[in-house]
DNA sequence: GTGAAAGCGCTAACAC
DNA sequence: GTGTTAGCGCTTTCAC
């Protein structure tokens, strides 16, 4: 900027005034605007991001968390709708998206306040003692794509579906089939998430509902990434005829292990999870799932954050549950009828 | 920062040291170390990421920039295993990965000069003459992901698979399946990138190697995204006994509009695309394609922009190509015996 | 209309 | 060892 103001002949205040002044201050005369214009073009000029969002104090950035950055890509697709929905909004308006390395679990607050970024999307965030501190003090907006952990305090806005809802509905989907007994399946790595207990909460309060019994320690399993353990369960002749997984993923695993046992899906054995996307379309037998409108719920969140940003964390709005549906594929259908008491008909 | 080094009683250059200072100009006592130390931890100091880059010259960002950039879910996983190929490397080593709202075509050099991100990944880089111009005036090191242009000067790295090779692999399988006729398809929009257009060259020069009848006007068709035209093309009778579209999610709406006319794939038509990725797996039939180890390719272009960033521009390196595999599904089967007598169609 | 100057938060050279 | 200082590139107030 300093060569172009000097190219024009002019003082550096001058052509930043013509360059990036705000309408009612310009006050450069005609002529002076015109060279400082082809100065700037015939130097290439590009103003310095990093100043200018020092000196404005906004970065035009938004920044994207989430953990479990592993490799995308052969997993869910639940990120992928994720990253769509954010940037679909996001770049319509002009902000650029950073995406963080994993965050450090004890002081968290770095990412957000460092000041590379106006705003941060937050997916899963963790609710340690150290997360919530940092999203008190953190001089950004910051939305949570997850269900309000209880009593949390008001400093983070959350956006999440209905977890509860969405295992209620599986739930009475099965107990229509005849199903009885169904077993409740978590990932080690998952087991302490909001969503994962959530979504265990209302499988129970469903299974009570609907007077299928429950008992944890027979009902719920908590099995390790590819469900190692399930061959073991199955020796032990569980009288469950259908397994819920508490993902799309997770549920992936299940229905290998038990193709590798040689049960039969659905005939033997029905497998539903949650997070229904292309990837329960692309397994065999294609997987019945609940969807949580992902794709909205992080376009919704965005455009949240970007109000935030503009008016301030004062216009901070309600938490917003979206409400999740059903989407019947392959993998579930009637119970056997072996299983089946005597009370159930067809 | 001041309020650390007035909390500890130092001045703010005291505090800069023992902070963030590298080994040998510490020169602190520990006592005053100390109780700067605690202060920061007190006080939740954060270093201002944007100062420090300003100051430092360097952000600890790259940038990734690719155009197309509609929904990616649904679409070919192209771009997810690309993601995952870039922040594999990138995340490892502490950077942030910053993307970038789609390019201004007419000034693309603002977002790599900007001084917001050390480097550049550019998957598919337009090579219009402002593109050139604008890598050869980056301050930054740029990669880009598609085959070079032809006389591009030596600014930039590109890092691409062979796409000549493999449409040669694809016409190979095809022609071994029995075809004596193929058409290739390319789509609208793409139509003038360079991976299509070597695509297409790949695909003639195999043609010709293998006997197979190339007309450029009857044996190559660019047609709608979503092949719309494809139904009028079929009522023309033609003699083709297969369909090789130009990358995977193309091939998804070939396959689409053969089914809503009823033939049957592969036994009336086989269809074949490019860009392997579990997207293929997903289909009905699943879609024989050729395979670009782009996760592989993201990894190695990542790798090489650190290194450059490293070591300075200077260290550039020899472009690389990454060979293409073929990944036979269900979609390409053995030639109709009689197809022209014999076709169904309406 | 115009430009000198302060300062965003940080670092490094340099003088004490 | 320690603090003072200049300056990264930009914007904006304010005196001219």
């Amino acid at each position: 900027m300093k060569d172009v103001a000097a190219e024009a002949g002019v003082s550096i205040a001058a052509a930043s005034k013509v360059l990036h002044g705000r309408g009612s201050n310009i006050r450069v005369s005609p002529e002076k605007a015109e060279s400082i214009q082809t100065a700037a073009r015939d130097l290439n000029y590009v103003p310095n991001a990093l100043a200018q969002s020092m000196r404005l104090g906004r970065t035009g950035a938004v920044g994207l968390v989430f953990e479990n950055f592993g490799r995308i890509s052969g997993g869910p697709l639940f990120y992928i709708h994720l990253f769509d929905g954010v940037v679909g909004e996001l770049f319509p308006k002009g902000y650029r998206l950073t995406v963080f390395p994993e965050v450090d679990p004890l002081s968290p607050l770095g990412i957000v306040s460092d000041g590379s970024v106006d705003g941060v999307v937050w997916c899963k965030m963790p609710e340690t003692p150290e997360f919530t501190e940092a999203a008190k003090q953190s001089p950004v907006p910051i939305i949570a794509l997850n269900s309000r952990p209880p009593e949390s305090p008001d400093h983070v806005t959350y956006v999440s579906c209905d977890n509860l809802g969405g295992s209620s509905l599986m739930v009475e989907h099965l107990t229509s089939l005849g199903h009885e007994r169904i077993l409740f399946a978590m990932e080690k790595r998952e087991e302490r998430t909001p969503d994962a207990l959530s979504r265990l909460a209302g499988f129970q309060a469903a299974c009570h509902r609907m007077r299928v019994p429950f008992e944890p320690d027979r009902d719920v399993v908590v099995w390790s990434q590819d469900a190692a353990e399930l061959p073991f369960w199955l020796k032990e002749r569980p009288p469950h005829t259908a397994i819920f997984a508490w993902n799309e993923g997770f549920g992936a695993s299940v229905l290998r292990q038990l193709l590798a046992c040689g049960v039969r899906v659905p005939d033997e054995m029905s497998v539903a999870g949650f997070d229904s996307t292309q990837f329960c379309d692309a397994l065999t037998p294609t997987l019945t799932a609940v969807r949580q409108p992902i794709l909205e719920m992080a376009s919704y969140a965005t455009r949240l954050l970007m109000e935030q940003i503009a008016f301030g964390r004062d216009s901070r709005s309600p938490d917003v549950i979206f409400p999740c549906t059903v989407d019947v594929r392959q993998s579930t259908g009637p119970a056997p009828l072996k299983r089946r008491s005597a009370s159930a008909g067809s």
